[in-house]
DNA sequence: CAGTGGTCTAGACCACATC
DNA sequence: ATGTGGTCTAGACCACTGA
C-alpha cells in the first residue's frame, strides 16, 4: 500500500499555505505539509476563532496519513499559538477571547503586581488618517495609505497608566475606526477576530525611555517632562503580515513593563 | 513482560528532581518522569554544558521504556532550552557558549539593528558586599547575605550603551567577584557554567523609565537627568532558583530594548 | 561505514468531557 | 456510552554526521 503521492485530495501540496517562493527542493516532512494545509484552512476561515477542528482521527483519514503524523502537525500549531487543545473536548482555533491573556500581549503591571488590563480603556479618538512614515514602515504600507487611528487611555484603579495610539491598515481592516468608535471594545484583538477573521499570533516590541510631551503628561496625569516608557508594537497575523502598529506611552512611577 | 514498576534502576521515582512538595497523587506520565530524571542528572553535573547525553536508544534501554517515550522527554528538554540536538551528532547539554544567543538574554539593540553584545564589556568593579533589601529580595536571600557585586559597562562601537550592576549570591557562586575580576569574561553565564556548573535557562525582566543619576550619566556619556531605561533582571537556573539579580541602565537616544 | 537523530506507522489503552 | 485528546509501544526506514 504505497501512499507516496497523496497529492490529490485536500491542500497537501507545496503551495498549501499560499506562501510564494518555497526555497527549493527541500523536502518537507509530511507533518509539516499537513500543518501548512491546516493553517491555510484556518486562514481561509474554514474554522473561525473559537471553533473546533475535526478530530485527529478524522483528519488522519482525510489526508490519508496516520494519526500520529496528524497529531504532530497539530501540536506544532499549539506551540505556535494557533490552536488550543482540551483533553476530552477537542481542538479549537485560538482566540483572544476568554482567558487567553498571555504575558506577551499584556506586559504592563502595577507595582503591586496587578496587571494593567485592557478592559478599562477610555477611547479618546477614532478616525481615518493618512499613514505617516513611521506608521507606514511599521505596517509595510506606502506613506499616505489610509489607516484607522485609535487613541485610548488605559487606566488601572483610578489612575491613568498607558496612553495608546493605534494604527490599523484600512485595506485589511476596512472601517475599523467606525466599528471601534461604536463598540469601544474591551479587547481590540477580539474585535479583529470577529469582524475581520484576523488572528494576532505574535507581537514585536521596541522599548525606549524618553520625556513625556505636554499633551501626554496631561492625559497621564503627570508633570510635563517626566520620564516615560515608549513601547512601539507591531502585531502580526497568522500569515506573518503586520496588522497593527501602536505606540504605547507608559508612566513608570507606579507601573512597569514585564518580560517573562 | 509487565514493566509496570520499573522503579529499581536509575532515578525514575517521585523525588527524581529533588524538588520537595509534589502536589499529590497526580500521576505523571512516564515521559515526564524520565524528563525529570534526566534534568536531575544534568543538574548533578553528570553531563556538563556542551557535553553529549547518551542516545535515545541507550536511555530507552536503561530506563526500560520505549524509544518514543524517551524521545518525548528529550524534546521537552529541548523546548525548555536545557539541551540541544543535532541530527546525526547527538544530544548536548545547552550552553551559553558558542552561538547560543537567544534574544531573551540579549535584548539591547542599536538603532541600526546591531545587537549590543556582551563581549565588549568594561569591568569597573568587582567586590564582595552585603546584600541590600532589593538585592536580597531578588535573590531570595536574607538582607546582609554575602553577594558578589560586579559593575560593568557595555559598549557598542565607540559609544557607551548599558551600565550593569550585577549581584551573585556568594553561597552558590563562591568567590565569583575574584574570578570575574581575573577573567573579565565576555559572557557571564558561560563563566557560571564553567566554574559552578550552573545553567541559566531563563530570565525575568522588569523595565522602567527614569532619569539618570549624575554617576550614571557620567559613565554613559550623557547629560545628567537624561531619561534612561532601567531593566531589573532576575536570572533563574535549571532548578528555578535565582542565581543573579542585575540592574541594567540603558540610554535610549540610540539604543532600544527589544522583545520578540 | 556505523551511529545519530528525524519521520512514520498501526495499533492499544487511558483519562476526561459530554450527553 | 460515546467521543475526545493523551500516552505508549515496537518496529521500520530515512538523512545526516563523522571516522
Amino acid at each position: 500500500m504505497t501512499k507516496t503521492d497523496r497529492n490529490d485530495r485536500g491542500e497537501i501540496s507545496d503551495a498549501a499555505t499560499g506562501d510564494p517562493a518555497e526555497p527549493d527542493g527541500a523536502f518537507k516532512p509530511i507533518y509539516e505539509r499537513i500543518r501548512e494545509a491546516l493553517v491555510f484552512r484556518v486562514l481561509k476561515g474554514e474554522w473561525k476563532p473559537g471553533e473546533m477542528l475535526p478530530t485527529e482521527r478524522t483528519l488522519a483519514d482525510e489526508y490519508g496519513y496516520s494519526q500520529g503524523t496528524v497529531r504532530k502537525a497539530i501540536m506544532q500549531m499549539v506551540a505556535d499559538g494557533i490552536v488550543t487543545r482540551q483533553s476530552g473536548r477537542g481542538t479549537f482555533v485560538a482566540s483572544h477571547a476568554g482567558n487567553y491573556k498571555p504575558n506577551s500581549f499584556h506586559p504592563f503591571y502595577r507595582d503591586d503586581g496587578a496587571r494593567v488590563s485592557e478592559d478599562t480603556s477610555l477611547y479618546l479618538q477614532c478616525q481615518l488618517v493618512a499613514a505617516e512614515a513611521a506608521v507606514a514602515a511599521g505596517l509595510r504600507l506606502e506613506v499616505g495609505a489610509a489607516v484607522s487611528e485609535i487613541i485610548r487611555l488605559r487606566r488601572s484603579g483610578d489612575r491613568s497608566a498607558v496612553l495608546e495610539t493605534i494604527y490599523l491598515p484600512d485595506e485589511i481592516c476596512t472601517g475599523a475606526h467606525v466599528i471601534v468608535q461604536r463598540e469601544r471594545p474591551s479587547s481590540l484583538y477580539v474585535l479583529l477576530e470577529r469582524h475581520y477573521n484576523i488572528l494576532v499570533t505574535h507581537v514585536e516590541e521596541q522599548v525606549r525611555a524618553r520625556l513625556a510631551t505636554d499633551a501626554e503628561a496631561a492625559r497621564l496625569e503627570i508633570e510635563a517632562e517626566a520620564p516615560v516608557l515608549e513601547v512601539e508594537r507591531r502585531a502580526m497575523t497568522l500569515g506573518d503580515h503586520p496588522v497593527e502598529w501602536r505606540l504605547m506611552v507608559c508612566k513608570t512611577d507606579n507601573f512597569f513593563y514585564l518580560r517573562r
